[in-house]
Formats: structure tokens, C-alpha cells, sequence
DNA sequence: TGATTGATTAACCATACGGTTAAATGTATC
DNA sequence: GATACATTTAACCGTATGGTTAATCAATCA
């Protein structure tokens, strides 16, 4: 369960601004490709690959809804992530309150 | 502060199953490249470039010691990388118990 | 001093990646 | 049924990535 190629299409597909952007835009809730589009200066199919490399890392989920298709967040894998973080930060954690209040501000 | 192209730096680091084992490795304490070399059936050459790429990312910290160099964990990466995904999976975490379950088994 | 050792740099190679344009596939509308 | 619309697939291109071997650098040892 939760196989090294896994975890490398997961980082691998969040180690790209516009995908992270998606991820970023869809987290508040589905939204379509029509309107995910405009947000980004690329072609269509450069979109389309981008949002298959995350459906593939399971970040995402597309359905079709009549002529459009509705990106959704898959939270599964956000999970995973969150797993192998922790692993390397609740130990040490406490150590930096100051890079905490930092990270916060933003 | 932690703009897109660290945020890309670190991701890509992370995304390549060796430089994820070396973090694991070297999460435990400082060793040098002479110990953590015989893991990896690379060159010398491949595993000084995952060096570099985790460097670039602040991931870690080479110290020379003599004849030897010394790798170490640098936190300030991983923080960061929580600090992001914590973004995203701060507001449903309660909901995914089973999942919990089931990752902290492995 | 000369040889050996640990590690990096340089040059190269095959494959993966992120973009493009053109064509194809549904689905709606006239 | 024809046309238009939303999206994906196919084919292609330049650059990045992960590996190699050969050469270099710095530090120890005989």
C-alpha cells in the first residue's frame, strides 16, 4: 500500500506551478474546464495533459456533465502526502516556532 | 516568502524514489556519502547529482569533513512542505479516520 | 613525492516533460 | 442533418532529467 511509484506521480505532479494552481483552485470546490481555462495561458490540450497527469497521481477526479467536464479534488492522495511529511516533521516540529509564525503571515 | 520556484525545487527533489530514501536515511542523524553509497546501485557521479538536486532544494546541507562530506538534514524544506499540504488538508482531515487507519498500519 | 581514496565536474546519451498545432470525438443547438 | 462547441488524442519539438564513463580535485598515506 502506497507504492514509491505512487508517491513519485504524486510529487511529480505537484512539482508544476500550474498544476499545484489547479489543485489550488479546485480545492474550494468542482469546477469546470471552461471555467478552470481562462486562468491559463496555454493551450488547450497543454491544460488537458496537465489535468491527466493529476487525475493519474489520483489528486484529482474528471467526470463528464453533458458537453463539459468537472474537475474535482480527490483528496486521497493529499492524504498520502500528508503521510510522508509527517514522518519527517512531528518530530522536530516544536522546534520552530519562528518559521511557524513566518509561514502563517502568508 | 516560499515562492513557486522553491515550492517547484522541492517537489522535484521529492518526486525521485533514490532522493526520497536518501531524506529517509539521513532523517535519523548526519552520514556521510561513503556510508549512504553502497544503498544505491548507481555511480558515484548519479547519486553526488541527487546530492545536488536535494541541496538546490534545501532539503539538505553537505559539509566537507575531511576526505569525506557529510550529509545532513535541512528542516526548513519539509516545513515548508507541510505548511503547504497542511493547506489543503487541514479542513477534512477528521473525515478520513479509516484512511488514518489504514497509513499508519505501514 | 607519489599513489590512493572520496567526491565532484564534464561530456555525453536515451527518455520524459511541457508546450505547440491539427485532427478527432462527443454533445448541444439551429 | 449540419454546424458549432468543449475537450481530448495524435504527432511533433526543444529542453530537462537521470544515468553513464572519463577526467579532475583535494586530502591522506606509504
Amino acid at each position: 500500500m502506497v507504492n514509491q511509484s505512487s508517491m513519485d506521480a504524486i510529487f511529480k505532479a505537484l512539482a508544476d506551478p500550474t498544476r499545484r494552481s489547479i489543485i489550488e483552485r479546485v480545492s474550494s470546490g468542482p469546477l469546470s474546464v471552461e471555467v478552470l481555462s481562462p486562468y491559463y495561458q496555454m493551450s488547450a490540450p497543454a491544460l488537458s495533459k496537465h489535468l491527466r497527469v493529476l487525475e493519474e497521481a489520483k489528486l484529482i477526479k474528471r467526470r463528464k456533465e453533458s458537453r463539459n467536464v468537472i474537475v474535482s479534488l480527490e483528496p486521497h492522495s493529499l492524504k498520502v502526502l500528508q503521510a510522508w511529511v509527517q514522518k519527517y516533521t512531528k518530530f522536530w516540529n516544536t522546534n520552530f516556532d519562528a518559521l511557524d509564525k513566518l509561514l502563517s503571515k502568508k
